[in-house]
DNA sequence: ACGTTAGTGACACTGCGTGCCACCAGGCAA
DNA sequence: TTGCCTGGTGGCACGCAGTGTCACTAACGT
């Protein structure tokens, strides 16, 4: 039998598809590339593409389903008595942790989606996924509901702080993600002591 | 002579458009209202639509322009020694210190943002102007620039807890966007001491 | 009377996303 | 071999968002 995860030929079209979505979007922006173009770059029918990523938008985004199913998995194995923004930082830091080839790819896919408008507008869809894999982590610890306000005020601060600390690495203000990461996460959990 | 804000035939449209779209979209969803429909119930043509509002998505934001002015003044006649977070929750307060008789309509609104996936796409494209503003006024007030990591991070994780404030409200969980408000920045500020 | 200007409606066009059908490979059974 | 099923694909047509363009009308000042 064959694994339900293992690479198929709809997995190999897509990353096609990722390889020559990138590069056009970031030679001629988001917006100025139609779909039929990406399509046409990577071989295969405007059909096709539609039918490996649901939208155009989604084509930068690689396997971020995948990304947020690692972030939980991270947090449910937290150690006990940690800080509740702790685990979440070093969540953040370890998904986020890749290797020095992988980085400019990083690089390229955070540049598409913080700068074009279309893409930081489908940006918020995804976020909410990690969203919610935070606040009920939080509600687990805290022992509330996901819905209640702390739950979702920490999760929904958190990420908008991990954001904010790749666009600091992205200006170049921060060497990498993580110290970016932890820079954010520390302001975050003491109240913002350098607004003192 | 005619003052340059005075309410001009534009403006009257635009507000019966507001009113046809709200309905509409709380009654049969946003996607499933075209923009045609809204523009017949206003008693226009698609095309004055697309003059009045940019997008279908904006003419659910009512004068969002507006708002975020009244909130770049507020901040800037901020009390000299009062702590950063403090002006800003208290502007996000004024802000939407609505009478009793307009909270229906905000929540209205509210619940459409929250709830329907494109409106939330949407919002992070208004959320990014009250984001600048706030940003501006951190690196006025710590005497960096807006881009430096410290405004950025205050400016999104500040609107990332508004945002949780009025979901909390929206859910019957908060008597008031006020108390909403208050509850979430104290939590903010003090580096969440409810986790502990 | 005239031209100017703002608001509007009508039409056409690009592009996203989707439903539908036809086609073609590969595996499996008779 | 033949027949059947299944998954990936391409082609086509449709609804809808948003935009450019043109023509029409009403209000205005000269």
């Amino acid at each position: 039998m064959t694994e339900t995860l293992a690479t198929g030929p709809r997995d190999l079209t897509r990353a096609r598809i990722e390889r020559a979505a990138l590069e056009l979007f970031t030679r001629h922006g988001f917006e100025a590339v139609p779909a039929e173009d990406v399509a046409d770059a990577a071989g295969i029918s405007r059909r096709t593409f539609f039918r490996c990523f649901p939208t155009k938008a989604d084509a930068v985004w690689g396997d971020f389903g995948g990304h947020v199913r690692r972030l939980a998995d991270l947090l449910s194995a937290t150690p006990a008595g940690q800080p509740v923004l702790t685990s979440i930082c070093a969540a953040y830091v370890e998904v986020n942790d890749y290797g020095p080839d992988d980085l400019p790819l990083l690089r390229q896919r955070l540049r598409l989606i913080l700068t074009e408008p279309a893409l930081q507008a489908h940006s918020q869809v995804r976020y909410a996924e990690v969203d919610r894999v935070v606040a009920e982590h939080v509600a687990d610890r805290t022992g509330g509901r996901p819905g209640d306000l702390l739950p979702r005020l920490v999760a929904t601060t958190t990420r908008a702080a991990a954001t904010a600390a790749f666009e600091a690495w992205l200006a170049d203000d921060e060497p990498s993600p993580a110290t970016a990461l932890h820079r954010a996460f520390a302001e975050l959990a003491g109240g913002f002591p350098a607004l003192r």
